[in-house]
DNA sequence: CTCGAATGTCAGGCTACCTGACGTTCGTCG
DNA sequence: CGACGAACGTCAGGTAGCCTGACATTCGAG
């Protein structure tokens, strides 16, 4: 008798961390700087010319405050910076440094080994499946 | 061209958070005390005979602090009791109040609820993969 | 030229984890 | 029987990720 399945939040929780650690690791193995998962999504939805904190908050669905807070983090480890934007004054556009760049490679290939491992693991069929319904819409929780 | 395929970590993250505001939102709009899905979790995990709180955090794999940490919100909130155990001095048996076991079936059907929305919205087939592929064991991320 | 809107930022808060360090209580073993 | 290690509960403190609130600066549109 299994009374007790676990809640999805608590799986879903437990598969980011599984994710988390795994990327901290290799990074760290690798003698890359640490990126968390959060840090390589800002990575992902920066542009190449640049991209201001606000737009970034908007492109990862945060607040601007935590889209800060992601791009402090970074910055503070070198692997991006802020130049002032040309076009206005208001604004800081935020670009990778070389470093940077670097980072975002090893990430992004470790991410994949990792859903590759994934993949092995629990088979492919149910690997895609698992990111298709994550990528669904999930639109509000409470209607 | 999708050029940017959001990243695992940071989907699951987002579903994640998906239960969690819907649980919560749902809890306090029908008026029971607030519960976090971890708390849900422990609920799930809490014998009627009363639990040590070392025990819950094994069944949870998770630390002892944590288990505590969470055990104490409940404590505080009424929904759960400590009682010395009588069969040692220098363990406590965590039980559910009256109003723990309330909550603790409310917060149950609340989640239940929210994974059928996500079935209808998803469609049940994959819904069904989903919980597959998070309940397949992890192991070690770094191997 | 004034005002509302957007931007970046600081401050503070919350949840869920973690490690470290105690003091207490037992079980066991010499 | 008495000492010692192991288990338990707990306090303290630390991290990541996200949030709201508040503010000063800078633009753009009226």
């Amino acid at each position: 008798m299994p009374p007790t399945r676990r809640n999805l939040p608590q799986l879903l929780g437990d598969a980011r961390r599984w994710f988390d650690e795994g990327l901290l690791a290799a990074m760290e193995a690798g003698g890359s700087a640490p990126v968390s998962p959060t840090q390589a999504q800002l990575f992902a939805v920066l542009d190449d010319e640049g991209t201001t904190v606000s737009e970034l908050a908007r492109r990862m669905a945060v607040t601007r405050q935590t889209a800060h807070q992601a791009v402090h983090g970074l910055v503070a480890a070198g692997l991006l910076e802020q130049v002032p934007d040309p076009a206005s004054a208001r604004q800081r556009l935020i670009r990778r440094t070389p470093a940077g760049r670097s980072a975002h490679r090893t990430a992004h290939d470790v991410l994949a080994r990792l859903e590759e491992r994934l993949a092995e693991r629990i088979g492919k069929d149910l690997a895609d499946a698992l990111r298709a319904a994550l990528e669904a819409p999930w639109g509000p929780p409470a209607p």
